[in-house]
DNA sequence: CGCGTGATTGAAACCCTTCAAGTTTAGTGG
DNA sequence: CCACTAAACTTGAAGGGTTTCAATCACGCG
C-alpha cells in the first residue's frame, strides 16, 4: 500500500531506492470508505495524507452551514491542512473520502527524518510549498476576475479526469457557485458548441 | 536604508548581529516614487522586495484591462511574485509603489547565502512560505463564502492602517468588487451603526 | 421496486455591475 | 494662497449574473 508513494519519492524528490525504503519502512497506510472523514474541522491536523488510490476532498463549512471545497486530491496528491499541521492550530478544514481511498499517513517526524536523510528532500519540500502558493494564487486570480463559465472551463481544462469522478455539486462548490448555476452554465456551453 | 530589514532578520529569523551585518553588507536598496513600477507583468521577477518605508501593491490585469490587487505591502513586508522568482517564469503580476517607497532588493543569491550562514534561516523561510499559504487559503475561503460587506469588514479588521493609506478603489479591487459597490457597502455600514 | 441523492428547470429575488452624472478631494501651477 | 484640473468618491437607475426556493426528472443502490 505504499507503491505509489515510494515511486513518487524516487521520481520527484530524487531519493535513492535505499533511502526510500528506509524512510518508508515505518509508515502506516489506511483505507477509508467513501464518505468517511479523515479530519473534522476544529481538530488539529496531525498528518499529511498521500493518496495512493481513490479521491479525497478538503472543504470548509461556513456560518450558514454551506460547504466550500478547497481541494480535490486524486492519486499521487497530498491532502492536508498545512497551516494546522505546521502551526498546530485547529483546522478550518474537514477532509473526506469522495471514493473508497487508500492513503499514506505522513507526520511531522517523517518530514524531519526525510530532511536528515537527504538534503535534496528539503529542496523538494520547498518546491512543493512554492507550487502550492502558485496554485492558490491562480485560484484567487480566477475568483477575482472570472465569471462562473470561465471558472468552469478552467476547471475542466486543469482536471479533466475529476470532471467525471466528482459529483457536479462538489465542482460547483469548488468554483464558488451553486449546483443550479453550474447546471445552467453547462446547458449554455452545450447549446453554443461543446 | 537597511535598518528595518536588519532588525527584522534579527528578530524573526533569529540571526546574530554579526550574521546580519555580513549578510546585508552587499545588499542594495532603492527608492521609488509614488506611481512607479518595480515590476511589469510579463517580466521575470528577479527580486523579493522588502519594504523599508512606504507602501507597495502587486496586482494582475485581466483580459478586459481590469486590475485586481493581489497584495498590499506596507513597512516590514515582503512583496514579490514568488512563482516567477522561484520558477523563473514570466510574472503574472505588476508591482507598483502606492506611496514613495524605499525597498531592499533580495535576489536568489541572498537566499542561498542566508541559508549557508545559518540553518535557522531555512526554517524561517519555510515558516514564511507556510504563512503565505495560510494567508492565501484564508482569502480563498472569504472569496468563496463571504459577501462584499463581510469581506470589507474582514479587511479593515486585518489591515486597519491600510484602510486609511490606500485609496478606496484599490481596496475594492482587492476585495473583488467595484469602487461603486464598496462605496455603497460603506454607506450601509455607516447608516446601521459604525 | 422504491427511496434518496444528484441534476435540471422555472420564476422571483437579490447582489453586484455598468453607465452616467454629480460632488468632493487632492495636487499643481500661477 | 487661490484657481484650476484631474482623480477619487458618491449617488441613481437600469441591467446582468447568480442565488434561492420549489418542483420535476433521472438514476443507482439497497
Amino acid at each position: 500500500m505504499l507503491e505509489n508513494f515510494q515511486a513518487y519519492l524516487k521520481e520527484k524528490a530524487k531519493l535513492s531506492e535505499a533511502e526510500v525504503l528506509s524512510l518508508t519502512a515505518t509508515l502506516t497506510s489506511r483505507k477509508f470508505r467513501k464518505g468517511e472523514f479523515l479530519l473534522h474541522a476544529g481538530e488539529i491536523c496531525h498528518y499529511t495524507f498521500f493518496v495512493e488510490k481513490g479521491l479525497l476532498r478538503s472543504f470548509t463549512t461556513d456560518d450558514a452551514g454551506k460547504e466550500h471545497v478547497i481541494q480535490f486530491g486524486p492519486e499521487n496528491w497530498f491532502v492536508s491542512d498545512r497551516s494546522s499541521a505546521y502551526f498546530h492550530e485547529a483546522s478550518d478544514f474537514s477532509i473526506e473520502a469522495v471514493e473508497d481511498t487508500a492513503v499514506v499517513l505522513l507526520d511531522a517526524d517523517f518530514m524531519l527524518r526525510a530532511s536528515e536523510i537527504n538534503s535534496a528532500f528539503t529542496q523538494f519540500n520547498e518546491m512543493a510549498l512554492q507550487n502550492h502558493i502558485r496554485h492558490l494564487q491562480k485560484r484567487i486570480n480566477l475568483l477575482l476576475s472570472a465569471t462562473a463559465e470561465k471558472r468552469y472551463l478552467d476547471f475542466i481544462r486543469l482536471y479533466p479526469d475529476l470532471t467525471l469522478r466528482v459529483p457536479q455539486w462538489m465542482i460547483a462548490s469548488y468554483l464558488g457557485i451553486t449546483p443550479e448555476s453550474l447546471s445552467r452554465v453547462r446547458k449554455e456551453l452545450a447549446k453554443n458548441h461543446l
